[in-house]
DNA sequence: CGTTTGGTTGAAAGCGATCAAGCGAGGTGG
DNA sequence: CCACCTCGCTTGATCGCTTTCAACCAAACG
């Protein structure tokens, strides 16, 4: 059995809400509410929500669809440094520059709520406890891109892999969705960019999951079938002592 | 002529008050100190400052010397992700987690300012300007991360050996130092553990580097010859139209 | 001094990149 | 509806860069 487009469809529609509750959850949009208009944006596949370069105005939280933020050299050299779902926040790291930093592109239609900054840090002065709640987002980005280096350092292609598939196992899980069957989002090319990867590198690497029964896969349909090898791959297994 | 352990000893006791004034300057200092106690902390080389796992208590502000900060999996996966010196913020990338994330570890002696965590986050609601630097501290940490990310994901061992010793000079010069002419305080393990590389690799590249008359190298003293093709192997030279 | 530690260099191996070909799904236009 | 085209994915063969393994050297240290 093979995977029609129609499944494709199926399954991209199948967007229940999420029985836990994002980052930033709706107490916290609701108190931002009453201090600023929050916008709601939408953006088709392909479009970008920010380019490196344009003016900083605003954060986004990101309340449906699937996202990829690139970061650019002047030389043209050029990477994606992550995925966005859900729950996340994004822009962050453009605060203080006065421009957005890297590009943020859709990669299927989404809805971003954008928070205009100013108010933001506004509201921040009003509500120390939303204060506390965006530093701890800021370091909570800054652990997880800590967590990236050192397994983009460390970690042979395989497992590089594998840890990505554990990875978006372990968000649908925290999103409600299954961490068992999911279709991934972006191409071989665009995990390899992350993962510091070439596509066929990618591809070879699934391929191998395969093979030793940790995963099947087609195309950018994935099911996982043993979750903690794919985790005693990503380095994330239970310690031995 | 080589150096001797005299020379670096006389090099390493240079250490002039720089010209230009560190990320956090003595202005918020001042501020910071009317609202709690800042602590003069001194570690020696080869001591932590703080280690993964323990209780998150404050943020450190370099005062002097140098340190190096280390990512670590459960597995013994290990990796630095930075160097600091004067004027660098180290610990928000804790921030919110309860617990160090990651070791802080002197590389020669140095002496911090300790920032007890509670008593800065008041602070901040009394200075809102403060509380947009810590945020644009925070939001630059995670851009210089995303930088590396992509330099150690786009470039070749030889080029980012290149962009490291340019970053090392323009830090350098930022406080006032010689971008031409410095001691690298770190061995070629932890430069090649922060690069994704292995020590021998870094070594064959500085003297590649020296090859090509870009540097010339002895053990850990560099003089750079000629920073504008050291700026093209890192990628950020200008850019071609 | 002898020992240890860190750095350098050479030779060989291995892994991911590169180059190339083929495939299948989806979309398009006849 | 089908032929064709395109794009993303897969797989194979080969190349080359980085790693690995090993030896050696210089400086620091006791």
């Amino acid at each position: 059995m093979s995977v029609t487009a129609r499944d494709f469809a199926v399954l991209a529609s199948m967007t229940p809400e999420p029985t836990t509750r994002p980052r930033l959850d709706d107490v916290d949009i609701d108190k931002l509410r009453q201090h600023m208009m929050v916008i709601r944006r939408k953006v088709q596949a392909g479009q970008y929500v920010y380019r490196a370069g344009q003016p900083f105005h605003a954060l986004y939280l990101v309340h449906a669809g699937f996202l990829k933020s690139c970061e650019l050299a002047r030389d043209g050299r050029e990477q994606v440094t992550g995925f966005r779902m859900r729950g996340d926040l994004v822009g962050v790291e453009s605060i203080g520059l006065g421009q957005y930093s890297c590009d943020l592109v859709a990669l299927e239609d989404s809805e971003l709520w954008e928070l205009p900054y100013p108010p933001v840090l506004l509201a921040c002065r009003e509500l120390p406890e939303l204060q506390a709640r965006l530093t701890t987002a800021l370091a909570e980005e800054i652990r997880r891109d800590r967590l990236w280096m050192l397994s983009l350092g460390t970690l042979s292609a395989e497992r590089r892999v594998a840890a990505f598939l554990f990875d978006v196992a372990q968000r649908h899980a925290t999103l409600g969705f299954s961490p068992r069957h999911f279709i991934l989002r972006m191409g071989r090319a665009d995990m390899g960019s992350f993962l510091a990867l070439k596509h066929e590198t990618v591809t070879r690497a699934l391929s191998r999951l395969a093979e030793l029964g940790y995963i099947t896969v087609q195309r950018r349909e994935v099911r996982v079938l043993d979750t903690a090898a794919l985790a005693r791959l990503a380095g994330q297994g239970e310690a031995i002592h």
